[in-house]
RNA sequence: CGGGGCGUAGCGCAGCUUGGUUAGCGCGCGUGUUUUGGGAACACGAGGUCGCGAGUUCAAAUCUCGCCGCCCCGACCA
């Protein structure tokens, strides 16, 4: 591995795909726009994978699979959909050799083909709801692609449900995001702002749209996870339907949600700096790693099997540990290896620990002699989990304050451009597609949503002046 | 698709302007010795279809034309 990355300050975007390169994250594959995910970056996604099926599980949720092909025709059938996803299809019109009677489309997103399933599957009130969710890739073919934010193929989750009324579907939308929120808070440390999408920002072919909003290092949103309820325009464009209670025949009302691969770029930009990732302990493969140290064998003879039994200890106490016995690297090198990986605690253990029957724990989120405490071995399977916690809790309290460091409420148009200069405004917006139009022209800073939680009251729209009666987040956004 | 940059060893680059023996350098890699508390040192060694294709020439990494690919910045998007 290299040394060192791009400084943030000197070049964000290419800090961001040197961290994700030299902490072995993530690689370019020989396709444009395509990358494979390495060991350590898949190791990180399986445990956001996890931690957000769990959640799934809990609220009732059942996985399945559906196929990665979609006929062409299905596509077509909801007018919004077709349109908002054709440009990015990448579409398949020969298979085995012969040209296909109808092509197929590899998808970009699976609402149509099970809605097709689920138009046979539901029959009556009794069917529902149907709470299934699925762990794919999916396809888009976008023009510009990064690492993990915007890649042509991308694993995701993505859950589908049908209910009998548009509540029930509401409260599912809902219900979703804020699992989202749960997840973004409590297992990435990445504070979000849960939101309803404007209109002109929401999927195409959703009756509303629900994201949850992070701000980046470089103070830009990202939209981290969004919830649909699709009303009933899947419904209808696919003919899901059931008999209600009075023998009546309904329509269903379908809701859709996903996270995506992206949430490992977000964790990237969230809690990383110059010296590389800053993994939130919950979700990193590696929670701590010990760096034996030793000049002579004769000390490698007494550290190593101190290093070894702390090990031991620790992987009892349900820690995620990894003990790097390398010969060939040096301390100091394995030091910035492993904050370069965004290991959230290091373990030393050299002849002076020995001699003290004590280790030094360093924080990757302290850098240098601040983050570091001596603690007795024997404490160790109780000090390191509960290092752990703290570590978690600082990165959150760190972006979140970052957070509110940069979020302005601009009182005027004025205020306002310098606010988006500087990170999120939460400013009176009407509801007009021409002023969030006119904002968007003028300063590239888009509506990121209409917060869940209002300051309450009412305003005038901070573009155009007339009444408003909710505020909305705009910023410039990947 | 528009703008910019780049393709020479695994990675980062020099060489190209002004064509000329066997294409260099740093890192990394292999072996050995000494090292190891913040990116160790020395010695020896392995590693190349100079992006691809045509052309000019006695001779092309170098000049000409064409093509391909990748990265960054914008419009589109999870």
């Amino acid at each position: 591995m290299a040394e060192g990355v791009t400084p943030q300050s000197e070049d964000y975007s290419r800090w961001y795909t040197d961290v994700v390169q030299k902490a072995e994250l993530a690689d370019y594959a020989p396709v444009k726009g395509c990358m494979v995910i390495r060991p350590y970056g898949y190791a990180l996604w399986e445990n956001i994978h996890d931690a957000l099926d769990s959640r799934f599980k809990a609220t009732g949720h059942e996985n399945a699979y559906f196929p990665l092909f979609i006929p062409m025709s299905f596509l077509q059938k909801e007018a919004e959909h077709v349109e908002g996803f054709s440009p990015e299809l990448a579409v398949v019109t020969i298979g085995g050799g012969e040209k296909l009677e109808e092509p197929l489309v590899v998808r970009p997103t699976s609402e149509t083909v099970i809605g097709h399933m689920y138009a046979q599957w539901i029959k009556s009130y009794r069917d529902l709801p149907v709470l299934i969710n699925q762990w794919a890739n999916v396809v888009r073919w976008e023009m510009r692609t990064r690492l993990f934010l915007r890649t042509t193929e991308f694993l995701w989750q993505e859950g589908h449900t049908a209910h009998e009324t548009a509540e029930e579907a509401q409260e599912e939308t809902i219900r979703m995001l804020r699992v989202y929120q749960d997840f973004a808070e409590n297992e990435a440390a990445i504070p979000v702002i849960p939101g309803r999408k404007s209109a002109s920002e929401k999927f195409a072919g959703a009756a509303t749209s629900y994201t949850i909003e992070a701000m980046m290092g470089d103070r830009r949103a990202l939209q981290s996870g969004t919830s649909h309820n699709l009303g009933q325009n899947f419904a209808k464009a696919f003919e899901i339907r059931y008999l209600d209670r009075n023998n009546e025949l309904q329509y269903c009302w379908t809701t859709s949600w996903g996270v995506s691969t992206r949430m490992v770029g977000a964790i990237v930009m969230v809690h990383g700096d110059d010296k590389g990732l800053a993994l939130p302990p919950r979700l990193a493969p590696i929670q701590a790693v010990i760096v034996p140290i030793s000049k002579t064998d004769e000390e490698r003879e007494q550290v190593l099997p101190a290093a070894e039994d702390i090990f031991k200890r620790l992987q009892a106490a349900g820690v995620r540990v990894k003990l790097d016995a390398r010969t060939e690297f040096t301390p100091g090198w394995k030091f910035n290896e492993w904050e370069m990986r965004g290991v959230p605690l290091r373990i030393e253990v050299g002849p002076r620990d020995v001699a003290n029957q004590s280790a030094v724990l360093a924080r990757r989120d302290i850098p240098g002699r601040e983050g570091k405490t001596f603690v007795p071995w024997a404490e160790l399977d109780i000090k390191v989990p509960e290092a752990l916690v703290t570590i978690q809790k600082a990165l959150f309290d760190r972006a979140l304050a970052f957070r509110e460091e940069h979020t302005h409420r601009p009182e005027n148009y004025e205020q306002f451009k310098e606010a988006v200069e500087d990170g999120f405004a939460l400013a009176w917006w009407c509801g007009d597609l021409a002023c969030e139009d006119a904002i968007k022209t003028d300063t590239k800073a888009t509506n990121r949503c209409i917060p869940l939680e209002q300051d309450g009251g009412t305003g005038k729209c901070v573009y155009c002046g007339k009444d408003a009666s909710e505020k909305a987040i705009f910023a410039r956004a990947y």
